[in-house]
DNA sequence: CGGTCTCTTGACGGAGTTCAAAGCTAGTGG
DNA sequence: CCACTAGCTTTGAACTCCGTCAAGAGACCG
């Protein structure tokens, strides 16, 4: 279904019908299974993907060797690796679905064609990653500023149903912290 | 001098100098003072800064009462609290001038009819929040990934003439360690 | 010069990591 | 529908990186 998508737009913006279907003709609706990767490090990004349904995460692998989950995608949200895609490099990152997901995938020379047709959605994607940067902005200061404990009881009490359906190592590392110690915080053992 | 905004602006689109003129009778050059405020923490953020000359950055007061630095602003930069901005709420943030500084305020109101005379100008606010959101991805793999002596060490050798221009305990915070640990640090006593 | 910022040093403590092993759980195929 | 396996979570002990505190030394500005 593109229409969480054009319900999504039409927070923004006023679309016309033509409008829409000329947008509708550029869409490609994806299914994706859990595990599947969108994107790897080394890759460059040239896509940028909006979850229908389902749940995405942006992870690297650290010096350990360890998957370190940066971000989630639900809903609603844009997920892409915003440095590589403008500046054409190697990423840094991993896409990945974290449940069987439907995504709308929009390619940079699709998105860059209807941007010039549709100006308006120069807006909507103005606002969104305004608002998204401002959420950046929060989550570093949580990160900054609260110990383990107080990111983890945070976050269960934003996000309590994220909590269930996402399992605990990456959500852990989300907050920056290890397995270990969420599961010790959950046991109150701390 | 408008010269920086505009040549900033013409990096991602191209303005008609019937724009330019429209633009500039929008603009309002202003002095700041080392130490001065632009925004302080329970104000609703209005503005949008571009800083021309100088040097802003973005703290809180965190728990213990410390200053902890969370973005800086250099030349050719925007800052501003894009939560407070698009929702109306509240700051958490202060935002401060670090060095005498030149910067150019858009507030809200003129800033949103600007962007409905000369459409093009959301394509290049949509360019820059896409961009610094993805530095703002890198900076989190940053902090995730390195110890602080290497986020210390990764800073000065991408910044080395940044760390002149600005105190220690202000990097050392915006860099997630104390002041004190970062002294050591210099001294080779990690 | 005098006072206020800023930077340095060392001792001590604690929040969170690492490692290893065991206990669960859910999904898969027989 | 059960059994098996792989992936996830839990536990505890040892360890470590970095924060906190306190005090002193510079440095900069009016």
């Amino acid at each position: 279904m593109y229409e969480a998508l054009f319900r999504h737009i039409e927070k923004f913006i006023t679309l016309e019908s033509s409008e829409i279907d000329t947008l509708e003709s550029c869409l490609n609706l994806s299914t994706i299974k859990k595990k599947e990767h969108l994107l790897k490090e080394g890759q460059v990004c040239t896509t940028m993907y909006f979850v229908v349904k389902g749940c995405m995460r942006q992870y690297i692998i650290n010096t350990k060797g360890c998957e370190q989950t940066l971000q989630f995608a639900i809903e609603d949200w844009w997920i892409t690796d915003q440095l590589s895609y403008h500046n054409h490099i190697p990423s840094h990152f991993y896409i990945q679905a974290v449940e069987n997901s439907e995504i709308i995938a929009m390619d940079k020379s699709v998105l860059e064609a209807l941007l010039i047709e549709i100006p308006k959605l120069e807006r909507y994607f103005r606002i969104v990653s305004q608002k998204a940067f401002g959420a950046m902005q929060m989550r570093i200061k949580f990160l900054f500023t609260m110990s383990a404990e107080e990111r983890y009881h945070h976050f269960n009490d934003h996000f309590p149903e994220f909590v269930q359906r996402v399992p605990q190592y990456m959500i852990a590392s989300y907050l920056d912290f290890s397995a270990e110690f969420m599961s010790k915080i959950r046991a109150g053992k701390v």
